[in-house]
DNA sequence: CCCGATTCCTGTAGGC
DNA sequence: TGCCTACAGGAATCGG
């Protein structure tokens, strides 16, 4: 499922393709989408030329040069976005396809439909969807007296307050499990009654394991792969999403799993407090 | 304002 | 073997 290290990993996949390149033509198979395709996405696209990728926060930017918009594309949780060839038969879910001037093509997959593609007249930073935001985890906004700041007289479990994407973008169910091992914190805790000094080696741990994701690739869990088709390799070192009943990397203590926010948490009742 | 619940969708896994 | 159900989850939206 593609949080930002996905993304991020997608965008390094397929920039080198499809940077410089033409539109010459634009397939839409599935317009319902969970937006759906702007119905004159295909008369903007041909003939437009593909400017410098982008990413914030899950969200991928493409710029098409001159006075030609943006897509932003999201991935939801089953979308890809590959490099295929012309004449390589779309598979199911195969819903749109940015054909380009030497043959290639960007294709998107997405099983479950909860990505989507959209057009935005010039200058992406004023959209509703991308203003609201929070920092970007990897910049120098987000940091552990943000955290301490946002939380103050907060209730909820730092778990989904680490997730609200007007606090820092990027942290899905994974991440945030991930980092809050490693801070050493209980998800359950309420945000508003984490200390700074907690909330300093929560920021660093959502820096590091996100910044080690990219380094891997990204997750491959069921079917994530990288825009040239490689799957990620970052599974192989998640300490606790995904294991509860297994045992503790680092103490051997049973992992439990509890629910916060509607979503699956698991977490170290021994290593985590 | 805050926060929990609901909604979208389909492949997969588990129970029987 | 096959049918059925529960579950996965980002983010918009709604309601208390």
């Amino acid at each position: 499922m593609p949080e930002l290290p996905e993304v991020e990993t997608t965008r390094r996949g397929i920039a080198p393709h499809v940077e410089g390149r033409e539109i010459t033509e634009v397939i839409v198979r599935q317009s319902r989408l969970r937006v759906p395709v702007p119905e004159d996405l295909i008369e903007r696209l041909v003939g437009a030329r593909i400017g410098l990728l982008a990413r914030r926060a899950k969200y991928l930017l493409v710029p098409l040069e001159g006075d030609g918009g943006t897509l932003l594309w999201h991935l939801g949780m089953s979308g890809s976005l590959r490099i295929a060839r012309v004449g390589e038969l779309p598979k199911k879910h195969d819903h749109v396809d940015l054909v380009l001037d030497d043959g290639a093509v960007l294709r998107y997959h997405d099983p479950r439909r909860f990505g989507f593609v959209d057009w935005l007249a010039g200058d992406a930073e004023h959209d509703s969807r991308l203003a609201k935001l929070g920092p970007e985890p990897l910049s120098e906004a987000f940091d552990g007296g943000r955290l301490y700041e946002l939380s103050r007289r907060r209730r909820m479990a730092v778990k989904p307050f680490l997730m609200d994407n007007a606090v820092v973008v990027g942290v899905g169910n994974i991440y945030a499990a991930e980092a809050l091992f490693l801070a050493g914190i209980d998800p359950r805790r309420a945000a508003g009654r984490i200390s700074r000094e907690r909330y300093d080696r929560l920021a660093a741990a959502v820096s590091e394991v996100l910044a080690a994701a990219i380094t891997q690739g990204g997750t491959t869990l069921r079917d994530f792969v990288s825009g040239t088709g490689e799957p990620g390799y970052f599974a192989q070192r998640l300490n606790v999403y995904g294991r509860d009943g297994q045992p503790c990397r680092r103490c051997g203590a049973e992992l439990r799993l509890v629910t916060l926010g509607q979503r699956a948490s698991v977490f170290c009742g021994e290593c985590q407090s």
